[in-house]
DNA sequence: TCGATGTATTCTGCTATACCGAACACAGTT
DNA sequence: AACTGTGTTCGGTATAGCAGAATACATCGA
């Protein structure tokens, strides 16, 4: 009589389970580190079951520990760093569209990102950094919500009706912002609007005073496979400005389709 | 009575271990991925067990899987790509560095890492590429050995004999190209070397035809926290070219320490 | 110096669980 | 349509993983 609160299906193994909940938990932690009992009240077992656990994570790398007298302060080990790596490698667009990325940064002076759609979501595989101490860059491989970010809204732009809906429905379309788009009907209509333009931008929809504007980068078969943006400040952006910049992302994410063999924005079909 | 091939210490769980193993199969996979088979033959279990290996760390994210036809392949996935820029984001020195390497890779046009020393290894936890298509990034997070590489040599140049003689000992000096430094007391002369400029080189010890120039970070403590390189190809660089650039990598090195409120080169004693 | 207190680590036995082998389902192929 | 190579499910069993208690260790205070 298992109490059950977390397992899912039905060929799933508890320990491991366990053992990635405390990477997610170690790796929201913020700080030096955490300790075994913290561990321990974080996932909710024994300590001795957290120390069994953080024992094999650390001798494989995956979790690292720092003693500091008595204490063992836990956080993510390097292993992690580098099967992070892999995996967005592996993705493939990444090796290509990141030099491009480069390109874009550089010509803008502001922070670039490339997110695919997983499972509904917008996720981040790579990032180039503003140059200056502007610490904006948002961190990789998190879901975020895609009904309020440029990226998801440019993976969305030219999909059919009905999968919008199923993902806003889905996942919900919280007020993240005074600006954020609440509304199925209101947010398709920005999106077929981006879908003319080509790019699509968040205008203070997630973050209160960050404007991100992103264009889709399509592959052989014309899906979207990735999108591509930039993130500044509102702060006395003119709306000129922002379709100025729309345009030159928009360019960029057409060099990247064109490197995968895909059609450019001005080569596609108005969406149905 | 087990047969033992893996496990190290006495509180270590196999499903995770075996679960540690597939990520770890996976990250080296080429191509489209693996299936549950190929997973099953790499770390040596039966095929089902590798099925609820992968079962769990699909629910979880931490694998992701395409399906084609009656075929499936799984791949790292994109939760990865988060754990292990929070892994990386953790060692705060990440942070304060990254927009000075921006910085240098600007100035340079070259390649830029940020390495630390993990368990003797050098790690790269940060990484600016190159503009241009040139493809020399090389990963993140891989352990390297220190001997022939420029930011390992960085590390180790200020440490006592003992703990360089120690570190060598335990991980070896192979051959890795024509160049490559094999003897601990001719490594300790180059090192030492290195230690009066500020900054140590990789002159085609690793690979051929690519040489790397390395210095070091000093945190408040004086020991080297960090190091930083540039990467770039031999071809037609004078030793007075890389002695130019060891200037200028040493002087963004030292931007960053002091940043975190350590000595500059300048400032440090003679080692002893 | 010596407890007192909070940790981490080790021990122990019970039982659920993770494992394997084998059976089943499903696609693509000849 | 049978064949062949997959992926998926099932069942029984040994054992591995779990919690709780006992121990070791360090820091702090008197």
């Amino acid at each position: 009589m298992t109490e059950a609160a977390n397992s899912d299906d039905k060929y799933t193994l508890r320990s491991l389970g366990r053992a990635l909940d405390v990477l997610q938990a170690l790796g929201s932690a913020s700080g030096m580190g955490m300790s075994v009992g913290e561990v321990a009240d974080a996932i909710g077992v024994s300590r001795s079951t957290a120390f069994s656990l953080l024992q094999t994570l650390v001798a494989r790398g995956f979790v690292s520990d720092n003693r500091l007298g008595g204490a063992r302060l836990y956080r993510l080990g390097l292993a992690l760093v580098h099967l992070g790596d892999q995996a967005a490698a592996g993705l493939g667009i990444t090796q290509i569209a990141t030099p491009v990325l480069q390109q874009l940064t550089d010509t803008t002076q502001l922070t670039s990102r490339l997110a695919v759609l997983d499972d509904g979501y917008a996720v981040a595989i790579s990032r180039v950094d503003a140059p200056g101490p502007f610490r904006m860059s948002g961190s990789l491989g998190r879901r975020e919500l895609p009904h309020c970010s440029a990226v998801g809204k440019s993976l969305m732009m030219r999909l059919p009706e009905e999968k919008i809906m199923a993902i806003l429905t889905r996942l919900g379309m919280p007020r993240r912002t005074e600006q954020t788009i609440t509304s199925q009907a209101e947010l398709i209509a920005d999106l077929r609007l981006a879908a003319v333009r080509g790019y699509a931008f968040d205008n203070e929809e997630d973050n209160v005073g960050v404007i991100c504007i992103g264009a889709a980068i399509y592959d052989r078969t014309g899906e979207a496979a990735a999108a591509l943006s930039v993130t500044t400040m509102k702060l006395g952006r003119s709306e000129d400005d922002m379709h100025q910049l729309g345009f030159v992302v928009r360019s960029y994410a057409d060099r990247i389709s064109q490197l995968l063999g895909g059609p450019a924005h001005a080569a596609l079909e108005p969406v149905a």
